[in-house]
DNA sequence: CGTATCCTTGATTCGCTTCAACATTAGTGG
DNA sequence: CCACTAATGTTGAAGCGAATCAAGGATACG
């Protein structure tokens, strides 16, 4: 059984229209008059609660899902019970694409707080792409961009240290909170240490003795999941350098 | 200037419908009348020589590439000269997918041997995809096993040593050698041990022993870059066994 | 056939993990 | 609203796995 009952916006059908997240997510691009057949697509939303799943592994695929509004992770785990997570979705991301090779999803997806999530059913999907172009192009765009994504991640995970990491992984946040009209300096984050551990490769002790010493050198200020970046040139220098070191 | 110059199909106007790599590639499960019409798709080929680029960094995107003969590597480059290998590519495999996104490709794809690819204009592409839901279907599924592909990579890099890392590439290998209708227990590598450990987050050191060591343990036979798998299942429990202990 | 590239193996070093103890925060029920 | 407890975060000390440094050997290519 599911988490939560899906619900149906009854006075919400301009779901996408009038959405002020649309520039992040999926109609990005998307001309007015075209912008009115999306909402058919979005036909309904979700709520799901902290530590919740939207999907598990091996459930069937049937619907992507753009975030409006909490944030989610989505990781992998090995029958040991060994974890890795693979990405963090904050508002206007997309949810789910892994499920679209084989029918069947193939992660897990966990809400970090209570979400709300935009269900978009995959075949109508597909058929409102075959008619808006921009449709079309705009999907292939986050798929694509999913995965060079990746490759940044594989990126972190195959060539960088500790600290590299943990700055690159600060920077980027700070990036998509800013994109998000949210301070590029300051923000709380929404996951433990021990799962930006499992998502750089490193373990809890580790993120918290890299956010101690990133505290010390002036780099920023911590105080549990809240963070304020106070020089942000010398995080990227952190990546340049430490890499030349190398 | 491109490495190699186009050239014209001019006997060869069935590229999809003739080719007997069409299950492994984009033209899956479309269905025979609809098979003919990718042809006008795939009208050009191009040669790649060992050592040289398809495509690099910043190339405008312009067209993906199915594989018909060879293989390849794909790669990031940080300024400072590291490099993450991101994915090998063996035949019937799609190269260029992260170029959608940007318009410009993010990462560089060599030639690890001298390859032959088929050039599929992303323009034409999306085109056709409109008109042929098999196409869409195919190409969308493809890009997500890209996705989830990468999250493999992700957890190998992330959450596993380096002999399981090793053992899992193998078994990889071997499922791809399979699926091209060559033998499971033995192939020639295309790479060097250096571009192994680049994908597997390792030194080519490292890559070394772990071969050594599973020689000596009986479970393959290396003979420079000719590998038989001598016991597959042994390599399968190195990933579990290893992955419980920890 | 000669040379550059690739591979193997050993000794040492170093960065991250592991183990452990304690501090702090958040969540729960009286 | 406060007390209590579980979850999360910090810090220190020791151990280990992979990187680094170094040298020699095999192979492929022009």
């Amino acid at each position: 059984m599911k988490a939560t009952a899906p619900i149906t916006l009854t006075g919400l059908k301009k779901a996408c229209s009038q959405c002020n997240l649309f520039e992040l997510c999926l109609p990005f691009g998307i001309n007015d008059s075209d912008i009115l057949r999306l909402d058919e697509l979005v036909a309904t939303q979700r709520r799901i609660k902290r530590q919740q799943p939207l999907y598990r592994t091996g459930d069937t695929f049937e619907a992507i899902y753009a975030i409006r509004t909490g944030s989610f992770k989505s990781d992998v785990l090995l029958e040991d019970g060994r974890e890795q997570v693979t990405g963090f979705q904050m508002t206007g991301e997309i949810l789910g694409l892994d499920g679209i090779g084989t029918g069947v999803h193939t992660c897990n997806a966990i809400a970090l707080e209570d979400s709300e999530v935009c269900v978009i059913s995959y075949t109508k999907l597909e058929e409102l792409a075959r008619v808006i172009e921009g449709l079309q192009h705009q999907f292939h765009k986050v798929m694509s961009r999913e995965i060079v994504r990746d490759h940044g991640v594989m990126m972190l995970l195959g060539s960088m240290r500790a600290e590299e990491r943990l700055a690159a992984f600060l920077l980027n946040m700070s990036q998509r909170f800013t994109a998000r009209g949210f301070s590029p300096t300051e923000f709380n984050l929404r996951m433990t240490r021990e799962e930006i551990g499992s998502y750089l490769g490193l373990k809890l002790e580790t993120v918290s003795r890299a956010f101690s010493h990133f505290q010390e050198e002036g780099l920023i200020s911590v105080q549990q999941k809240h963070i304020c970046i106070l020089n942000s040139n010398g995080l990227r220098k952190l990546i340049q350098h430490q890499a030349s070191v190398r």
